[in-house]
RNA sequence: GGUGCUAUCGUCUAGGGGUCUAGGACAACGGCCUCUCACGCCGUAAACCCGGGUUCGAAUCCCGGUAGCACUACCA
């Protein structure tokens, strides 16, 4: 048991968009697996007909892919060179790797259960298990209770009505008055007597698939994993899942559990929800979600402009943490690092403010050649391909290193160097209430005598000349370069001035100041 | 209601009997830098849920309480 490869799996289920708590589960598996030398498999857990949603999977599957979340076995996003477009294909030979397409493997191991005694047939219809909900309070359908059901334990002709089609589901039988221990690698031993587990439903005969519970101890002991991952919420049915081993007589193989702890609203109490991220105004999805079944969309990290390394960093730290004081990883880094016995017993937070910290960080990383790039898009929306084209990306490059560590986003690069392109419209009152002083046109109109003489249009230069001139005069520093300032920027920020008149050069510094001066004069 | 899990600054967390007058990060606030706005740097404020016990000594171990959360489906 303990000389077996790692091996670890995620397990969706293909009711809508990824969340943000899924991915970090599949994010603790994936460096789990990997500083194992392991195997990370991807699993689609669609037992459930009524709440498939289309285009869910192949969402999962992509989100995983633009995260670098690599899927070594099982069904993994593959991009077409050609389109673009995502497929879907399915690695490994313990395939399918869709619970849907495994009626035929489930079905061996309900009749083994069915065989030994170990679960039963029960007729009840969802009708009548809700009357008797009512009727009786706290009413569970276990050893108290099975007696006085409609099940193969209480009717001599189960098998025949079974087999007239009469619809039936098959029960897990649950001897009372047991110590279950799970052993859990981030909690220790968690010990729950089996007199609060209730006969669950494994198989429906409805649709001929078996319940999560059934489906997935089959296939994670035909799959070989050795350690399931998987959020806090699966705690409680964890007991089950043991016994469901027992009953196999596959304890020996069983593998390590690690429940995580869940992802909190950012206010209040309680799971992080998608309705919170509308509600905050955040993303909980990775990736933008069109549902097909609904019509809705959310939003995603990815279209918010997040960088899929930042949303990574952020989440691994949201229940996992070093000794130390590091803040910044990489996925190398997290994979070298990471250790479940670290990972926190208790719920995080979602804070989306230290979020955009991350991808702030992972922006001042980027070259400036690469921020041009991903600026280019933007800028030829609001000044046109032409204009773009033009300027050229070395000029775009070293305008953006002059503005990008004001911002957590390239979206946001355009607000903060718009003047560097086009001329301003108007001037920000604010600014020259503060900085436009009486004495300002004389200023500038002497200044443009100035410039207009200049040959050197270096920064160096422009010092040389502009600086003693104001010292001479006694015009005071603050006061003429501010009133400059507002001339070309259209108010009182940006980068440093010798900075924008390099980009601009001397025409169009010269033009600026002139258009400045006729309307603010 | 039942069962389980959890509990350190507003948030993510470090710490696992003495080194804790509790460390780091985000956010907040203040200062420095400076032609502006940012960045950056420096600093300030900010926490051991409560009560018992064990111990010379408890944030740390034990018990109880409280609170929060999760689960309690022919959903996963």
């Amino acid at each position: 048991m303990n000389n077996r490869k790692v091996r670890v799996r995620f397990a969706p289920s293909p009711t809508g968009a990824l969340h943000i708590g899924g991915v970090r589960t599949a994010l603790y598996n994936y460096l789990f697996a990997r500083q194992n030398d392991g195997d990370m498999l991807l699993r689609i857990e669609d037992t459930d007909s009524t709440r498939f949603v289309p285009g869910a999977e192949e969402y999962i599957l992509e989100a995983l892919d633009w995260l670098g979340i690599e899927i070594d076995e099982g069904l993994r996003a593959k991009k077409d060179s050609a389109t673009g477009k995502i497929e879907i294909e399915s690695v490994g030979e313990n395939g399918p790797y869709r619970q849907s397409e495994r009626r035929d493997i489930y079905w061996k191991y309900v009749k083994y259960l069915l065989d030994h005694q170990l679960a039963y047939v029960a007729f009840d219809t969802p009708e009548q298990l809700e009357a008797k909900r009512k009727e009786i309070p706290n009413f569970q359908y276990d050893a108290t209770t099975r007696s006085m059901m409609d099940n193969s334990l209480t009717c001599i002709n189960a098998k025949e009505r079974a087999l007239s089609g009469e619809p039936y589901v098959v029960r897990f039988l649950v001897d009372p008055d047991e110590e279950v221990v799970v052993h859990d690698l981030i909690r220790g031993d968690v010990v729950i007597n089996s007199n609060i587990l209730d006969d669950k439903v494994l198989y429906k005969s409805s649709d001929k698939l078996p319940t999560y519970h059934l489906a997935n101890i089959v296939d994670d002991h035909l799959m070989g994993i050795t350690h399931v991952i998987r959020g806090e919420e699966w705690l409680p049915s964890a007991p089950l899942h043991v016994l469901l081993y027992r009953a196999f007589g596959w304890e020996d193989t069983m593998p390590q559990f690690a429940h995580l702890p869940l992802l909190l609203k950012p206010d209040g109490n309680g799971k992080l929800s998608k309705r919170d991220g509308d509600r905050l105004g955040f993303p909980v999805f990775p990736l933008e979600f069109h549902n097909q079944k609904d019509g809705s969309v959310s939003s995603g990290y990815r279209e918010s402009g997040y960088y899929p390394e930042a949303v990574i960093n952020f989440l691994a730290l949201l229940g996992w943490h070093t000794s130390g004081d590091q803040e910044i990883f990489s996925m190398d880094d997290l994979i070298a690092q990471f250790s479940l016995e670290r990972v926190s017993k208790s719920g995080a937070k979602f804070d989306y403010e230290k979020g955009k910290w991350f991808n702030h960080q992972y922006l001042q990383m980027r070259s400036n050649e690469q921020l041009a790039e991903e600026f280019r898009p933007i800028l030829a929306e609001k000044i046109g391909e032409k204009a773009v084209k033009n300027i050229g990306q070395e000029k775009i490059a070293k305008i953006v290193g002059l503005v990008k560590e004001r911002v957590s986003f390239v979206s946001e690069l355009w607000e903060q160097c718009n003047f560097l392109f086009v001329a301003p419209e108007e001037y920000d009152e604010k600014s020259l209430k503060k900085r436009w002083k009486e004495d300002s046109p004389k200023h500038m109109k002497e200044l443009l005598v100035l410039l207009k003489a200049q040959k050197d249009w270096s920064a160096d230069a422009l010092d040389a000349t502009v600086l003693p001139w104001i010292e001479m005069k006694e015009y005071g520093l603050g006061i003429v370069m501010n009133a400059f300032r507002i001339c070309l920027v259209g108010a009182a920020r940006g980068p440093h001035i010798w900075a924008i008149t390099d980009v601009l050069g001397k025409d169009e510094t010269i033009r600026r100041v002139e258009t400045a001066l006729k309307r603010l004069s």
